[in-house]
Formats: structure tokens, C-alpha cells, sequence
DNA sequence: GACCCTCCCCTTAGGGGAGGGTC
DNA sequence: GACCCTCCCCTTAGGGGAGGGTC
């Protein structure tokens, strides 16, 4: 019988498992070794106890947490491990909702480095098609327009608060959008409208925050500023002026990346500030 | 400009995170306080330094870790971050397949401990028809009917480490069986033929090592212990002949649930022991 | 000589104190 | 009185020593 006893080693190498490994499961309760020597404190094992290696490497591979599998197996329950499992399922299925978003947000953030590297020099016009997009958001409780950096914080803090309590996920992933109507931007009144993410339709939340932005050709400044946002706009309706184009709808300003922010400068952006426009004489 | 200075509690509850977390972003040295007071040592931040927090927390939406976070924030380095996410897609679709693996194994385990609450007393001898099956293993390599336990802890792990260098994950949660060939099965001769896990087509690793069961009406036994199996087969032998049926195929010994491993018993386990029959005359 | 023992320190991203000074 | 400071300990599942005894 004391023959058959296996040395940690031995009994770490047949169950290609690690020494500390088998000294943590011994502290943990998870496996005793069948013997200890009571002058050396050497561990041996029974070969039998393979049995519950396997088991313990099999709750583990369900992602059972060592502590569960400890309790499981004092508690010999198999109604808790049902219920264990069931949990399981529960939190699989959550973590792959959340490593589903963090993919989405990960694509993101791949296409928007590309975008940003592709992007033209600050303060250039451009005319261009933009397809049909979707935004969700609120509307601005402040004016930052007239307002310091403060007001601006405040308002975006408080679309990040409303994303996250309608279940919006990587949050920071999306860009951002402000407006301004069509009425107050021809005028020349900057009063902002309302603050957004760029999304698509298939988005969770509540669906009546969500905007259809429609197609078109829309006029465009390019700036890399925050602080340049008016003067930019200025440009942008003096070029629409001077080429008779004319502005069919509301004022939209797109930070088209976040990942300007390497030093401590408030907020400089890649921004594209644009208007659709229409050609009729 | 001093009294636009923020103490940490302000800046934390700002950024809706905790007090701790910035003292750590501090310490690692992702995000300094603007100002540190010589005498008191209390923080204090500016309004402009948010812009770095949800850096941080886009960040680390994306998956980085807090050192990969400060090691991008530190070279400034926008090609540095493009490496990063790369790695961290391959990293989001592996741990994809992981978790796919993982609800996998708890499925099978939740239906295998479904199966056992409903299985039958050890002895119940019963005639049944079993759907098409695909099994993945190899030969034995040793006739653990002539050994003692340590042959089939043997032959066990040697389908383990094949199964591992096939690329199979979950190892633990696919049920085992082993088969005896149909001649020496109706002589009484106990040679273990193969060893191998029930499985579905879909599976990865070597194809030539997956072999269908076929569908049809099977002689089988229940047992709950691994001691019985020689006498088990016995049983369902002259049950076959008491009844006439003709066994048209190998016997099959299947371990039907890994979950009644909570003691120190060698290998107790549900076992279905059976063997293909038909009824010509 | 190879094996085993018991400390002890290290890894992530903070959370929760205790004990003491500060707005 | 509420706020902030610096230690210090705690969480997972082990890995990697150092220093000392054992097969």
C-alpha cells in the first residue's frame, strides 16, 4: 500500500500540473495529499487521486473559481453545482456581450487611426458626399458656444451619464457630434443644439433619442482645434456664400477621433465641421 | 488660474471615479496632478486634465492594461497604439473561441447532470435505440482489463495529450468511452480495443481519428461503478442470448457523467455499457 | 544530485481601512 | 465636519526564488 504512494513531483508530472500548484490546492482544501510525513512534511499522493485532479481541471475549465470548486466538492451537492453552472451560463453569456462590444469598439477606434492619418491639413474646404448616418443624444442644457471649456464638459458629461444609463456600451468608442439648427448657423448665432454619438440603427437605448442624419453633399472644414471650432465655422459660410451654395440643413460638428489627446492640452481634436448644402438656383 | 484648481474628491466625483483609482493613475504615473501642494501633499487637478481620464477609460474600453495605457501615453506614439489594438482583436477573437469553448462544456456538463438525475438504478438492464454518434480517439495502447487502474489511468491520459495537441479545448468535458471489438467481445475475450471522446462532426483535430457509431437499437446496462464493468458485460451478454438478439456490432463502454467524482473513490462514475443488436432469425 | 520543505515576494486594478493632519 | 494624506492589508491562481533539510 505505502508503495504506491506518489512524491509531489511524480504526482505534478502525471497530471502535468505544476509543484506549487499541488501545494496550493493541499492549503485550499481542494486536494490533500493521502499522506504528509509528519517529520519531514513531505506530501504523497495516492494514485487514485488523479480522479479529483481531473475533476478540479474540469470545474475549472467551466470557469468555476477554486473557491467554488472547493465548496462544491466539500458540499458533494450536485444541486449546487447545477446552480453554479447555471450562473456560469449567465455570466458567459455577459461576457460575451461585453467582448462583442469591445471588438465593435476596438474596429472603431482601428478605422478612426486611419481616418486620422488620412486626414487633410487643418483648415481645409471640401465638398463631399456623406452617406446616410444615425446619432443618439440629448439636448444641450448649456450654450458652450458662449460658455468657457467648463460648459462643455458639463454638457458632455452629461450625454456620457444618459448613454450609460440607456445600456450603451465602450462608451468613449463612439464620436462625438454637436449641432447647431440651420436657422441660428445662417445667421450666424452660435447656440448649440443638441450633443450626439454617430451610431447605426441597430443600437440599444431609447430609440427616440436616436436622429436619422440624411445623405448628401455636405460643405466641410477640417480643423484640428477645439478652440478654432468658430472661426472654422465662419470659413465654412463664407465658402458656402462665395460658391452659392446653399445650406439645407442643420450645422454638424464631428470629432472624428479621440486619440489626439497625448498631452495635457485641453481637448485638441481632429474635428470636421460640416453643412449639407443644396445646388438649386 | 489657482482657483480653478480641483482637490481630488472634486476631480474623482467629476470623472465618476473612485479616489483610490487616481492616486494609483498618480503613482503609475498616468495621470499627474497638475499641482501638488510641498507642504500637505493634497492633489490638485485641472479641468483640462479630464481630457486625459477619458483617454484613459477609452483605453482601456479597448482592453489595454494600465502599463500598456502609460506606455502609449507616454511616447505619444499614434502608430504604437495601431500595434496595440491589432494584438488586442487577435486577443478579443481568441478569447472569443475560449468562451464559446467554455459555454460549450457547461451545456454539455448541465445535460450530462440532467441525464443523471434521471438515470437508472446500477444493474437496470435495458434495450434501447441510440442515434448516430461520432467519436475521436486511439487505439489503447494497453489492455487495461488485464492491468489494474493505473493501465487505464494510462491509456486516459494518453487520449488526453492527444487530444490537447489536436487543439481540442475543454478536454475535461467530453465524455470518455472505450470499446471491446465484437468478436472478442462475444468469445468473453476483454480486449480493450479503443479509447475515445464522444464528440460531433464539427469538430477540429486529425479527422482520421473520428469514426462514426452507427445508429440502431442497442442492448445496454447501467452501472455506477467502474468495478462492475467486467460483470456488467456479463449480464448484458446473457441478456442478448436469453432474448435472442444478435450482437451486430462493438461493444461500447460509455462513461455517461464526470460528476461523481466528490469523494476519493478510484473512478465511481455512471456508465452505460452497450452493444449493437439485431432481431433476423 | 535530485527532490522536497517553508517562507517570502511578485503579478492587476483598485477597495477598505487605520491613524493622523487639513480645508 | 468633511476632506485629504500615507501606509498597510486584501482579492486570483499560481510562479520564482532563497535557504535549508531529505530521498
Amino acid at each position: 500500500m505505502r508503495e504506491e504512494l506518489l512524491p509531489i513531483g511524480k504526482m505534478a508530472k502525471l497530471n502535468r500540473v505544476s509543484i506549487p500548484t499541488l501545494r496550493l490546492y493541499d492549503e485550499k482544501g481542494l486536494l490533500k495529499p493521502r499522506y504528509i510525513d509528519p517529520d519531514t512534511g513531505y506530501r504523497y499522493y495516492d494514485i487514485n487521486q488523479n480522479a479529483r485532479l481531473d475533476m478540479i481541471a474540469y470545474m475549472k475549465e467551466l470557469g468555476m473559481s477554486l473557491s467554488e470548486i472547493a465548496h462544491a466538492l466539500q458540499k458533494e451537492d450536485i444541486t449546487l453545482v447545477e446552480e453554479i453552472l447555471s450562473r456560469k451560463n449567465e455570466q458567459i453569456h455577459e461576457q460575451m456581450r461585453q467582448l462583442k462590444a469591445r471588438h465593435d469598439a476596438v474596429e472603431r477606434a482601428i478605422m478612426s487611426i486611419e481616418r486620422y492619418r488620412k486626414s487633410p491639413a487643418t483648415g481645409t474646404l471640401s465638398l463631399e458626399y456623406i452617406d446616410r448616418r444615425f446619432v443618439w443624444g440629448i439636448p444641450c442644457s448649456t450654450n458652450f458656444y458662449s460658455g468657457d471649456i467648463h460648459s462643455y464638459e458639463k454638457v458632455l458629461r452629461e450625454l456620457r451619464l444618459k448613454l450609460e444609463e440607456s445600456g450603451f456600451q465602450q462608451i468613449h468608442s463612439y464620436n462625438i457630434g454637436t449641432s447647431i439648427t440651420r436657422e441660428n448657423f445662417v445667421n450666424g448665432q452660435f447656440v448649440a443644439n443638441r450633443i450626439f454619438i454617430f451610431t447605426n440603427r441597430h443600437t440599444s437605448g431609447d430609440q427616440s433619442a436616436m436622429h436619422m442624419v440624411d445623405s448628401g453633399m455636405y460643405a466641410c472644414i477640417y480643423l484640428d482645434n477645439y478652440d478654432d471650432e468658430v472661426s472654422g465655422a465662419g470659413m465654412l459660410l463664407d465658402y458656402c456664400r462665395e460658391n452659392q451654395y446653399q445650406i439645407c440643413g442643420d450645422y454638424l460638428c464631428e470629432v472624428m477621433t479621440g486619440f489626439q489627446v497625448f498631452d495635457n492640452d485641453p481637448r485638441r481634436m481632429f474635428l470636421r465641421l460640416q453643412v449639407p448644402v443644396s445646388f438649386e438656383k
